[in-house]
DNA sequence: ACTCGAAAGTCATCTGATGACTTTCACTGT
DNA sequence: ACAGTGAAAGTCATCAGATGACTTTCGAGT
């Protein structure tokens, strides 16, 4: 086994067994030098691999601290590589947030609230006021954002929110077509509010897989023409 | 910015922009420091992380490639780290993963063929006449991925394997219920089976769930007493 | 009791040198 | 001409030492 790997293997496991517990501070570089049998440069490679994946988290002077590990504070890594994905793995990834965009709608319509109606028709209102594209994406993500929040699982939320923020790099609102597929957007929006304003979780469900759907379709039409290179290695 | 930050960040718009493609090679260490303008162990830093998110891979010898690029890629780095969320964050895990389960279930019943249904039977077979509750793990494990694969879609298969995994460290099945648990467990894959058999999508779906619903279940029972100090920051 | 500044602790970075591994290619023997 | 061998170049892996930057702590002075 590598240096790198020991150190890192080393510390995953001192925070798996509990002996670094969240939130705490490890040791500093030297000592974890002297334990582990690594040189400082290893370590610190190690210490990086950690903070890249959302586990630890440097703090330049004071020392490094073990992150809260809520799921979302590794989930979020993800947000760091996922926009590196050709658009042809991207889709794939649609079909998962399509599912669980779904089930997001259906869980916010069965425990929403009053307020949180209010929210969502006051954020479409914003949506269908606003005539800049990159504001209107910016009210769109707060909209679906809201819902997630609503539906209770803020793991499931970040995550969602992860997948959006990939999708919203490719600005389709700012596209010659742009106008027509926000007013599209906008009835989908109206339709999905509607639908958990009215407690109604299969509809809300079935309106919020057609309007991501309706994205993914987008996606398509716009991505560059399909290479039939069989993509073996 | 700091200097490993400059080399993250631009080491990822080269992959970003295109410039350096998927599989290819990138520039010796040499080169890159001068481009970048910071020292090797800044620059191999950031590799590091790079590498831990699954972007690129170091080859010890002879350079370090960018990655594929494909999901399944930048989401097996998830492995590392969820194994280390403490069981409450797991649970809202399990939220996510009963509902995707749940879909690939509908997507393997209407997909399936006479093969998958043979290959299903005979994990079950499998599982039921063996007694040692590791490879029984193994066999549920296999038997889930199989569902998933007919699903169709890899990113999806890849993720709900990174959640099996983590399930799979609780070895509920070793405990002095275990020979219940294995019990139930294996009627749930029989009716799972047969509901994909029939391509019947909405019972396979709800077998699914209710599937990944027991586990959790018996994770929560089984998990130390809820700590009631409220987790605030 | 409060403010300010010095000192200690810690991470961040650079430089130089050496080792390990892979790949390439010229050389040698058949 | 061909195959095998071994040396050499290219590249990543690791270590060691020194210096800088930032944060926290603590004591002196007001």
């Amino acid at each position: 086994m590598s240096a790198v790997e020991k150190a890192f293997h080393g510390l995953r496991h001192m925070i798996g067994t509990g002996r670094l517990g969240p939130g705490e501070r490890i040791p500093p570089e030297g000592e974890l030098c002297e334990e582990l049998g690594v040189s400082r440069g290893s370590l610190r490679e190690a210490v990086r691999m950690l903070a890249a994946l959302g586990v630890i988290e440097p703090r330049h002077g004071s020392g490094t601290y073990v992150s809260q590990l809520r799921p979302e504070d590794v989930i979020g890594s993800l947000s760091l590589t996922l926009e590196l994905l050709p658009l042809s793995g991207l889709l794939e990834v649609y079909e998962i947030r399509r599912v669980l965009e779904a089930h997001v709608a259906a869980q916010a319509a069965a425990r929403c609230t009053p307020e949180t109606v209010r929210t969502l028709f006051s954020l479409i209102e914003d949506m269908e006021a606003t005539s800049d594209p990159t504001e209107a994406s910016e009210l769109d993500h707060r909209f679906h954002a809201e819902i997630a929040r609503v539906g209770g699982n803020p793991t499931l939320a970040t995550l969602l929110a992860v997948f959006r923020a990939r999708s919203r790099k490719y600005q389709v609102f700012t596209l010659p077509e742009g106008p027509d597929l926000r007013r599209k957007s906008d009835d989908d929006h109206r339709v999905l509010a509607t639908a958990i304003a009215d407690r109604d979780p299969v509809a809300a469900a079935g309106a919020a897989q057609s309007h991501v759907a309706q994205t993914e379709r987008w996606l398509r039409a716009f991505m560059p023409p399909v290479e039939e290179t069989g993509d073996g290695d």
